[in-house]
DNA sequence: TCAAAAGTGTTCTTATTACACCCATGG
DNA sequence: CCATGGGTGTAATAAGAACACTTTTGA
């Protein structure tokens, strides 16, 4: 921050935040669109977001958005970047700040609202053409997700609050774009002392019922703050070749 | 991006580039700071930093930022996280995109401009209240080099060209703000095969000689297209208690 | 009895850690 | 000849990867 003479002149930009909502749903990972009622892109899908206001914080107006949108509040939401090129907005200078939300996509309700109408949950590999600049804003949010699930346990926060271990291996499958070894998996996640085994199990499934776990949070914040760290690692097959 | 009614009602704020330039210079990570010659915060030390102009991108902006007051240009430079709560200037709701950019201390030259002579390197240990909420974005910042340096060969933009290992193991424990053992760091640096031994030692030093060495640049991005992932663990000693 | 997914261990390989002494130079 | 930092290897441990069969349920 320099100098403030001639500051008016600066104050004629807009900013919005834009929300880039993930949920699971039947093995997929899927993102929360709206199709636009309006112009500009009248038609097209996009993310949901708006204007942030004179007086509320960016987070707050994210929070905001996916508030008016889901009906959800104190959900995973984290700020990702900042888009703003000059000319990503046809009506002027808007420079959008980029959220991600992670929800259990069962709590999802639809918001009596203008625009609950036009959202629908799109598997992130069927999403295609979107509004703005809103394309390269989703391929953001979803390398951070990528990221993120390798070092923090927030996949928890895509699942019902009972979930099984395939249900968990599936998340992670689908997140990491990459097939995991069944056993090697749960030994890993088993290790880490961070589910509770809730002694439950399936009901009304045509095959063996499996266990119900859920994410043990507390447990999670004590081993944090001993200074545990969580860590999936990436499998990196075949690099010796390459290591000489 | 929601509906577009009534948009003049939105721009009215401000955006700013601030911009977190470290180096690195005799065992000490620092960063380029400014002691501020008006109000507000007149006489406190601040990130260098300006206003976006209605006709350039961001990214534009923070490299303009860094060339004005270094003359650097082509240098690592990215965008970690916008802030902008209601009340973080003074003067208007100015929201501020933080970068941060890794430059070789040696090749800074001061510009002749208003603020260069007010510029100083501080060391990140010895920074004390900032203008602002610079001390927030600069711990963002430290936070993302942290990470970063060890997931991508980074480190090598702080050094001058050619640099020892000893120079690199100390810098690596500047950044990440622990001890490394020697003989690990050197075998596991040069396993990856992303140094050139330039077959040239040190001079005039009151020791052995140090080998020097340069990064591979040429050969790291070839690594890459093929699947590589540069990869320093973070040291996590007795962690096994915690993981029963 | 069949289909479908759950659940379970071991071996091999690779990566990480811990650790101590001799070497080359300038003063 | 001393002080300073440079340079080197091995053994023990831990983590990751590969891999196949039995179990439980509903239909």
């Amino acid at each position: 921050m320099g100098t403030m003479e001639n500051l008016d002149h600066f104050f004629k930009s807009a900013f919005t935040v834009d929300n880039v909502i993930f949920g699971f749903d039947e093995g997929d990972l899927k993102v929360l669109l709206i199709k636009r009622g309006e112009e500009p892109y009248e038609g097209q899908w996009g993310l949901p977001g708006y204007f942030v206001n004179e007086n509320e914080d960016l987070d707050y107006a994210a929070n905001r958005v996916l508030k008016q949108l889901t009906g959800l509040q104190n959900v995973f939401l984290e700020q990702v970047a900042t888009f703003g090129d000059v000319n990503r907005h046809p009506t002027g200078r808007v420079i959008t700040v980029a959220y991600f939300s992670l929800i259990k996509i069962n709590q999802y309700t639809i918001q009596p609202s203008s625009i609950a109408n036009r959202a629908a949950w799109i598997s992130i590999d069927n999403v295609e053409e979107l509004a703005f600049d809103h394309a390269e804003i989703l391929r953001a949010c979803f390398n951070r997700l990528k990221l993120l699930v390798r070092t923090r346990p927030v996949g928890f926060e895509l699942l019902p609050r009972k979930f099984t271990l395939t249900e968990l291996q599936h998340l992670y499958e689908a997140i990491l774009e990459t097939d995991l070894d069944k056993r090697n998996f749960r030994k890993k996640i088993l290790s880490m002392n961070l589910l509770i085994d809730l002694d439950e199990t399936q009901e009304g499934v045509a095959h063996r019922p499996a266990r119900l776990y859920k994410f043990d949070k507390e447990k999670y914040d004590e081993l944090l703050a001993e200074g545990f760290s969580f860590e999936l690692k990436e499998s990196r097959r075949k690099m010796v070749e390459h290591m000489g």
